[in-house]
DNA sequence: CCTCCTTATTACTCCGACATATTATGAGCG
DNA sequence: CGCTCATAATATGTCGGAGTAATAAGGAGG
């Protein structure tokens, strides 16, 4: 049984109605209009169109383009009230952390300042996380990050599977650290690291082998040193920062 | 002249629903939703009975119930397939850090293990934010965060007043700090923080006065010292959780 | 035992009507 | 002239039903 994923080309390749399979009409909607949004578009304050206008506009039902609203509600990117229409809610109230919400930023060209802010909380949060697993992984954590290391060794970034062993390697280690909060953290920034990594790729081969690095901060966590953990992991991060810079300078 | 029958007077009767004006019916049934199975009345991996069934039982519009749903999925918490029905995603897929999320998950009595993570992830990001804070604040912050200080003095944390004054103080230092990630981050801890805060008060009077503390970040903050900034708002974050684990085991 | 096809179930989409909440308007009055 | 309060206008909210599409489950054929 073949395990189809959607690629991006597919939705890229219609703007219009990008509604692949498994993909939900208000889903599609919402991802059109939090686009539009992130993108700036439709700007904090601006006032959408009303239902009815903006259902005929979009060639679909009320009830469609209703539900797609919701969603963005729940995202913190819009409120409606009777009368007053539904606007654009201040930046601020937007929920920047969820996985979709940061796709929709990504979706376009990414904002250098935005990117470096969530290198800045990367930098704060892994590094910690890091020296907290030290403390108390398990065989079982440790084995789940070595095989994530020999994958990525395998594949290397340049391959999907690379970049999937990566995203691996993180969530074992944000794992390991035995708390919701922080592993919850880790899928939203796994989720814009992969943004940025495959953004990297666009613009020309990685500059660096960055598995030694990875390889230190498992030595670290394995060997039970927090602040060596924290120290590798620190640094990690910087040298993947400075690549996304470069990357997006030229 | 019309002769209606009850229609959404259930749901807005219901006891602990409580559906206050400005709060729609979907997001009633929402919350509603949200809370059982943050509280674990459905279990991940359960599967709801279907629209009809359960829009029904509500006695709300399938609509509604729909509108409902499309939130609860926008926060990762269900997914819906045809012919498989709607579940309950594992915990993992939650976003947690979500405002909304954070508050179902404080409406019955919080998992003392949460309130140690969530903690755990403000003793990481709070210093770290004091510190940036300390090299970027203006004029502007300073006066915001003093602004709170007094505040706080005014009504201390008894009172609504008092706990608004207390975000605020850590609002403006997020603020300060230039950085988007971590502002939207500070939300959904300030919400977390505040439910928990709320839950210190229905147990007992505060055990120590919390301005001295805040007092000496401001301090820190004010003259720039990145260093003592962090340190202060570590001992502050320690401290609260102190005392907000003595008030739970109590 | 596996593959492919059929089928039944379930969510998904659409439609049109009515109810409700909020803003805007303007009449009446101090 | 300016303020208050009732009234009307308008966009969102809620409803019920009909029909479509997708998918998991079970059966036919290899």
């Amino acid at each position: 049984m073949k395990n189809r994923i959607v690629k991006e080309a597919d939705i890229a390749k219609a703007p219009e109605d990008a509604r692949g399979p498994g993909r939900r009409l208000h889903g599609a909607i919402a991802h059109r209009l939090g686009t539009d949004i992130l993108s700036g578009k439709y700007a904090p304050g601006d006032i959408l169109s009303g239902e009815i206008a903006f259902s005929e506009e979009l060639q679909v039902s009320r009830s469609a383009y209703r539900e797609a609203i919701q969603v963005l509600t729940a995202k913190g990117l819009v409120a409606s009230r009777p009368k007053a229409g539904t606007r654009v809610l201040p930046r601020d109230r937007w929920n920047l952390l969820d996985p979709e919400v940061l796709g929709w930023a990504f979706a376009g060209e990414p904002d250098i300042e935005f990117v470096r802010n969530l290198f800045e909380l990367r930098a704060i949060v892994e590094p910690a996380a890091a020296r907290r697993a030290a403390a108390r992984r398990d065989k079982a954590d440790l084995k789940a990050m070595k095989d994530a290391l020999v994958a990525m060794r395998r594949h290397t970034l340049t391959t999907e599977a690379g970049r999937a062993a990566d995203r691996d390697f993180h969530n074992a280690i944000l794992h390991a650290t035995r708390n919701d909060a922080l592993m919850v953290l880790s899928a939203s920034i796994g989720a814009a690291v992969n943004w940025t990594t495959q953004f990297k790729q666009r613009t020309r081969a990685l500059p660096r082998n960055p598995i030694p690095d990875h390889a230190r901060v498992y030595d670290a966590i394995a060997a039970g040193d927090g602040d060596a953990a924290a120290q590798a992991m620190n640094q990690l991060v910087e040298l993947a920062l400075e690549d996304t810079r470069s990357a997006m300078d030229a």
